[in-house]
DNA sequence: CAGACCCTTGACCGGATGGTCAAGGGCGGT
DNA sequence: ACCGCCCTTGACCATCCGGTCAAGGGTCTG
C-alpha cells in the first residue's frame, strides 16, 4: 500500500520535493495520463519503489501538487492584499498578483485547467476555486454596500475576473514565457474595474 | 491502417455520427485517455472493428470532434451576427450566441479545455481560438476606430471576452445544465461591456 | 561497533490498451 | 439470382502501466 504520514529525514524531505518538481514539469509537458511512473522515476534517475515510497499512488500525487497549487496562490494573493483597506484597491492588487503568480507557475496552473476536465479531480479543483471566488466577492460587496461600485452579483463578478486572468495567463503569457507579462496585467486590470463598474444595463447605442 | 475518405452509405454516415457522438459524451465524462476504444464501441453496442472501418485512431476521432465544434460556434456566432451594422451591438450578440452554444455543447468544451492543456491537441485549439479572437476583434477595432470605444488592444479585449464566457460557462451554467443560463449571460455582457468601454487609466479612489 | 530505521533497487505481476486482421454477413444494383 | 462492395465480428497481438515486494545499502544513534 501507499506511504501516508512516513518520517522523512532532511534528505527524505528533498527527495519528495525532487519528486514532485520533476512530475508536475512532465506532467503539464506530455499530459498526465501519458506520463507513467517510470517516466517520473527514470527523470529523477532512481528505482520504481521510491516513488511508492512517498506517495501511495500516481494519483495522490496529482491531487497533492493540485492542492499545493491551489493553497499557495491563495496565500500569495493574501499577501499582497494584507494592509490594504480600500477594497477597489484590494481588488486591484488581488488581480495583479494573482495573475503573477499564475505567470511564475505555468506548471502547475496547466494541470489544474487539465484536473478541471477529470471528473475524478474535478471536484477539488471546483472547491479551489469557489474559495478563490469567495475572497474575491468580499470586497466586491464591501465596495457595493458602499456605493462604490453599482447593484451586481458579487459571485457572477469574481468570477468573470477569475476568467479573465486565468485566460490571459494561459493564452498569452504562457504563451512566451520570456516576454514581460507586465501589459497583460496592465490589461486585465482594466478590463476587470470596467467590468466591476459597469452599469446595470448599459449598453450604448 | 486507417480509413481515411472511405466511401459512405447513409447507413455508414448514421454510423459515423453514432460513434462520435457516444465517444464525445463518454470523453467528456471519464476523460479522453481513461476512456477506452472498447469502452466506445461497448456503449454503441458493435464489435471494435467497426471503430477502425469509420476513424484511422482513437486520436483522429477527437481532433475530429474539436475541429468540427470550433467551427460550429464559430458559424453559430457568425449567423447570429449576420445584418447587424452596429459593432457593439455585434459584440453582444456575438458574447450571447457564443454562450449559447457553450450551454448547449457541455461535452464538446469540456473536451476543448482538456485538449487544450495537451501537448498533442493544443496546436489545433490555440489556432481555433485565435480565429475567434480575430472574430471578435474585428467590430471591437471598428468601435474604437469610431471613437465609440476607448483606445486599447483590440486582440487582448477579445480574449479577455473569451475568458469570461468560456469560464462562466464553465463554471456555473455547466454546473447545473437544468438551470436557466440567461442570467449569467446577461451578467457576462454587462461585464465584457464595461470591460469595453474602461477608460484607459480609470482606478477609482 | 551494533542495531535500527530510512531509503533504494529492479524484477515481477495481473490486467488493460490501441490497433490488426481473416472471415463472414447483408444490402444494393443489375 | 448473383455479384460486389459496404459493413461487422471478435479473437488476437505486442506493449505498456500502476503497483508490489523481497532484499540490500547507508546513515544516524547509542
Amino acid at each position: 500500500m501507499g506511504s501516508e504520514d512516513r518520517q522523512l529525514t532532511a534528505r527524505g524531505e528533498e527527495r519528495r520535493r525532487q519528486i514532485i518538481a520533476v512530475a508536475t514539469r512532465l506532467f503539464a509537458e506530455r499530459g498526465y495520463h501519458p506520463t507513467s511512473v517510470a517516466d517520473v522515476v527514470d527523470a529523477v534517475g532512481v528505482g520504481k519503489g521510491v516513488f511508492y515510497w512517498y506517495f501511495p499512488s500516481k494519483e495522490a500525487l496529482l491531487t497533492e501538487i493540485l492542492r499545493a497549487g491551489q493553497t499557495a496562490r491563495r496565500r500569495h494573493q493574501r499577501d499582497a492584499i494584507a494592509g490594504v483597506d480600500d477594497p477597489v484597491e484590494q481588488m486591484e492588487r488581488g488581480i495583479r498578483s494573482g495573475m503573477e503568480w499564475m505567470a511564475a507557475h505555468r506548471d502547475v496552473m496547466t494541470l489544474i485547467r487539465f484536473a478541471a476536465t477529470e471528473e475524478r479531480f474535478a471536484p477539488g479543483i471546483r472547491k479551489g476555486e469557489a474559495t478563490a471566488a469567495d475572497d474575491a466577492a468580499a470586497p466586491l460587496a464591501r465596495a457595493i454596500a458602499e456605493g462604490r461600485v453599482p447593484e451586481a452579483d458579487p459571485d457572477l463578478l469574481a468570477r468573470s475576473i477569475v476568467g479573465v486572468t486565468q485566460h490571459l495567463s494561459a493564452t498569452l503569457i504562457h504563451a512566451d514565457p520570456d516576454a514581460d507579462p507586465t501589459p497583460v496585467i496592465d490589461a486585465a486590470v482594466r478590463f476587470c474595474i470596467g467590468g466591476i463598474l459597469a452599469a446595470p444595463a448599459t449598453i450604448p447605442r
